[in-house]
DNA sequence: GTGGATTTGTTTATTGGTTGAATTATTTGG
DNA sequence: CCAAATAATTCAACCAATAAACAAATCCAC
């Protein structure tokens, strides 16, 4: 570890005693010698310490998940249902009732849970508001404030996030390889999640990522945000199962935008485009070559994501425990 | 400044006294009394101390310039001759001529060279190389190499990116205000460099910003680099005099792609659509406001550079400065 | 086996940068 | 002219990291 930071090995030494006083590391059986020498300490992220809520509220489901610091799913609860009819207040109470389920259930598990993340379809605010959510009709919702009406969440630090954005941060953790990529989510609408150098862009006020709304043909079909020929026509989860190829010619034109903008090495299809994956690389690919104008020098990767739909709850959890991860000292101030 | 930066004041005086004896910082008169107590002394960047040396080649001039730190232009050298005759190594050659000049006037002005930028129309790697720059006929060419074959270079750190990219900057420094915005850059083909928080977004491999070859028309006219309907064809300078209103058109529909992936509330124009920016204005921010998901919740602004064609030079400069700036106690080991 | 080489981890004194409290300096306002 | 206010410096104390020596635990060669 010394020579992977920099520090001494000494200065390695204190901060680890601290951390494993805190609770957050343990000492593991030692990793397979190498050569001559003193055997190190192997050293592992502890499953028993801080986790981390992850929650989503989407259209047709509720779901609810503790994840520790080793990144293992400790809790998972799912529940279907149109959230729609529901209204925000009574689809919040319902969520607050199902996380409160899974925190109590962690928490007899030994595990204290650090805070909670939520992942709605929608624009969302950084302060947790979230402004407007088409498909659930919702507007103008204190997302956070109306959680925290279960008492069994009181007194837990919730933040709220777009649903695609914390379904490319699920992503990120699972795939471990590239910082850099371009996760869209095939839904209802069409959303994407930007990870730039193992961070997520969220944009100057959250709402980046509307990928579904790139005009793919000007004067194209038109989509109800009031614009014609926006992608969400020509590839959403309700244009997608009767024209593959048009769909793949639309994510393909949408995409050549995004990398030849961004130089992004990586595209992951997710959501509903998992299972249509195999009938959309092929036509995707061919648009990328030909509209992007460095296909020449390095080709673009697509590939379809690794988790399902638990991604975004996944995503929402590791926010948390990435908070823990990357300010411990904070974190062991306040236990 | 201890208020500001929550150091206490002694550490402050501390660190300002070593910034002015190693030639940073200058005592200047002070500012004007805000009420009772003894006045506080002026500080202000020194106009004597390390300078950054800007460089631009374009295809139809080459440029150099020196900037001191206060951000004031000390030296300025235009030269108008077509470049795609001459060759990599010739060009550079006259161009090194030039940043020479500007550097030897700059040094008997009591300032120090600290390094050199150079802005080219092409891709760039992060090392300098120039992969491809089309409009100059160059491929694979070891930039800071040729420049630092000019005697009085030879000493100098050479970095080298993208005319767009570096435009961007030199007008961030000017603007001062958002730190969140996209500089398009219309020359005979169009760039883009994005700055995002204040800092430049290069992109995994430095190829970020090739606006030119977003798709507009997916069946549209045909492009040199080989596809259809980009949007060069469209509102690049020889496509522009003709028809303004469908440049518009198709600069609001490539700029809506940009907001709506990125939430980026300004879009600056430049290079050669600062004097058409009055007639492109409104047909620009039609197509905005139709298909920016979020103009209703917030509109894009839009206006023109402020900067001309110095705005990649100073935009270079300014990189060299930068790095000063921002660790200042690596320029202080070094004299 | 035994001893040297090798690697890991701890102990110790030292260093460098920051803090906090007290002190000095310089102005305004009554 | 004095009190209050603000600015800047001095100096002892502290803390985190360093460097170097030392102790511990293993492998390998003989």
């Amino acid at each position: 570890m010394a020579a992977v930071t920099g520090l001494t090995r000494a200065t390695v030494s204190a901060l680890v005693d601290d951390l494993i006083s805190g609770g957050l590391l343990t000492e593991v059986d030692p990793p397979p010698r190498t050569g001559a020498g003193r055997p190190a300490v192997g050293l592992a992220l502890t499953a028993a310490g801080p986790a981390g809520l992850g929650l989503e509220l989407n259209v047709d489901y509720l779901a609810a998940c503790v994840v520790d610091l080793t990144g293992a799913v400790r809790q998972r609860f799912v529940e279907h249902a149109d959230q729609r009819p529901s209204g925000a207040p009574d689809a919040l109470a319902a969520l607050g009732a199902l996380a409160a389920r899974a925190r109590l259930a962690a928490e007899a598990d030994g595990l204290i849970v650090a805070g909670a993340a939520l992942a709605v379809p929608g624009l969302v605010t950084g302060d947790g508001l979230v402004r407007v959510a088409p498909n659930l009709g919702w507007q103008d919702v204190d997302a956070p404030a109306l959680l925290r009406a279960t008492p069994e969440l009181a007194d837990l630090p919730v933040t709220v996030d777009n649903e695609a954005n914390l379904a490319a941060l699920g992503e990120l953790r699972v795939t471990g390889g590239d910082p850099t990529f371009l996760y869209v989510s095939g839904e209802i609408g069409i959303g994407a999640g930007l990870v730039l150098g193992g961070d997520l862009y969220r944009g100057v006020r959250g709402w980046s990522g509307e990928i579904g709304h790139l005009t793919v043909f000007p004067d194209g079909r038109p989509c109800r945000c009031g614009a014609n020929g926006c992608l969400e026509q020509y590839a959403g989860q309700e244009a997608l199962p009767g024209d593959e190829p048009l769909a793949a010619r639309a994510l393909g034109i949408a995409l050549a935008a995004v990398v030849n903008l961004l130089d992004v090495p990586v595209i992951v299809l997710g959501g509903a485009y998992v299972p249509y994956f195999a009938r959309l690389r092929e036509g995707i690919e061919a648009e990328l070559s030909r509209r992007v104008l460095t296909s020449g020098l390095a080709p673009v990767s697509l590939r379809a994501a690794a988790l399902g739909a638990d991604a975004a709850m996944r995503g929402a959890a590791d926010t948390v425990i990435r908070a823990v991860r990357d300010d411990p000292a904070a974190w062991l101030r306040r236990s």
